[in-house]
DNA sequence: GAAACACCTTGATACAGATCAAATAAGATG
DNA sequence: CATCTTATTTGATCTGTATCAAGGTGTTTC
């Protein structure tokens, strides 16, 4: 079962000093709230495939993506799941002030996360509001994802939903790295077919098919299993239902 | 295009306050904080069907619902309208640190809210920290709300959606009022079936369709056309594919 | 390099829910 | 009370996606 997408990157003091750098540096945190969260943060890693925790199970800590990528997913009792979150690096997992995880969390390529301990996090955050307010930046940034992903979910077509999937990776993709080059974009897609149902709703095989359909349209070209080529985002982004511009989801 | 289904209520003291007041006393909260909050709010009143505001359009205030019921939706060009948000009394609307809405705000009953100016309020916010505390916690429940939404959205039978749909909203009614009596719950279903089908990801005729086969089937009883009755509240629970206590949305 | 495995693609068919079209019911209005 | 309007129900049919079933492709293992 372990599939490497990405190599695990040895982990860089620029990595989890403060939870909330990741996104955007904040200046007020370099002094002593960044000593503090040294003492309490940790690395743990995980292969392509493993659960890092399960539905109900306890957590005692947040976390946050270094490298690679992890899901978060709900199951009903007949096995049907739907994927509620996608969480690529610089991402926040976790909520403080509940003790066990709402949802299945996965590492759907191999992944790095830098935890915090719960009780400890939840300490500092009391004494330094501007974590607490970051915080919220974070959460209400992704209410708004989890809203465009709902809209996805609800109306879009199969066609459509793929169409946005992808669209939305090679975003996130584009804005980490700076690949995005003349127009064409190359990137991989870590996802599995299946892992792309349970995000869209759909099933594996319908994801396939539309997908076969893109690229015999030209509007994607795949190279090898998981690499995949946009020759013209524009054109793509026509396909996804959404007006012009919007349509950032996670 | 007016139509009450809850009278409005004359505005008392109780309501505005304090935001962060209506769904939980915070003790912290009497003293000045509420002044500098009272100077700063006013209250708007909406017509069922009216419009608070729309995608895109300036709105320089939050506001929590006070009565009535509010919705969140997003529209795509060629129509198609999904429902991302159902604020019920307390609930919070507007987003501090954005200019405009991204979603379309109605009014889906006859609406009183209480509205902060945002400016005024980010500032408060920043002077009294614990006011971002209770809105980050009441962004994280809306959250697990949009996430319990999705699972419908992407997994969930039209049944199982219709189903699921009324005991949310018997669950919310029986926790505000306290008709909560002999296992037979009786309530006022404040929305249309288009309102529903949007809320669904349905049409509004499979809503329809739905609704009367559980009427059928004595799962549910519906007087005159908005008053409905559970004649037991865990023979519908079975119906809605969660797993047996979980699953409260908004 | 053969076998085993995991993942992906493609085909045939079934069915849940959409769509199109009336008919009915329930308020609102004069 | 009769009429108008809007919301709802119900029917007939169509279609997009699920389901069931092989077959293919690339990777790891020995």
């Amino acid at each position: 079962m372990p599939r490497a997408t990405q190599k695990i990157q040895p982990i860089s003091q620029e990595c989890g000093d403060c939870p909330i750098r990741h996104r955007a540096v904040c200046a007020r945190c370099e002094s002593e709230e960044l000593n503090l969260l040294e003492q309490i943060k940790f690395y743990r890693s995980f292969e392509a495939g493993q659960t890092v925790v399960w539905a109900g199970d306890k957590m005692d800590f947040v976390a946050s993506v270094v490298t690679g990528i992890a899901t978060l997913s709900q199951t009903m009792e007949d096995g049907r799941r739907q994927m509620v979150g996608l969480l690529l690096p610089s991402d926040f997992a976790g909520r403080p002030g509940r003790e066990t995880s709402a949802y299945d969390v996965t590492a759907a390529t191999d992944l790095v996360m830098c935890c915090f301990r719960k009780k400890p996090f939840e300490d500092l955050m009391l004494r330094t509001p501007h974590i607490g307010q970051r915080l919220l930046e974070m959460t209400l940034d992704e209410l708004d994802a989890a809203r465009e992903w709902m809209l996805l979910l609800g109306r879009k077509t199969a066609r459509e939903k793929i169409a946005s999937l992808i669209c939305i990776i090679a975003r996130r993709d584009a804005s980490l790295q700076l690949n995005a080059s003349d127009g064409e974009l190359r990137f991989d897609l870590p996802l599995t077919r299946e892992a792309m149902s349970e995000y869209l709703g759909l099933t594996l095989e319908t994801v396939s098919r539309q997908v076969s359909a893109l690229r015999k349209e030209g509007l994607i070209v795949t190279e090898g299993k998981r690499q995949i080529v946009i020759p013209d985002f524009d054109r793509l982004l026509e396909e996804t239902g959404d007006d012009s511009d919007g349509g950032f989801l996670v």
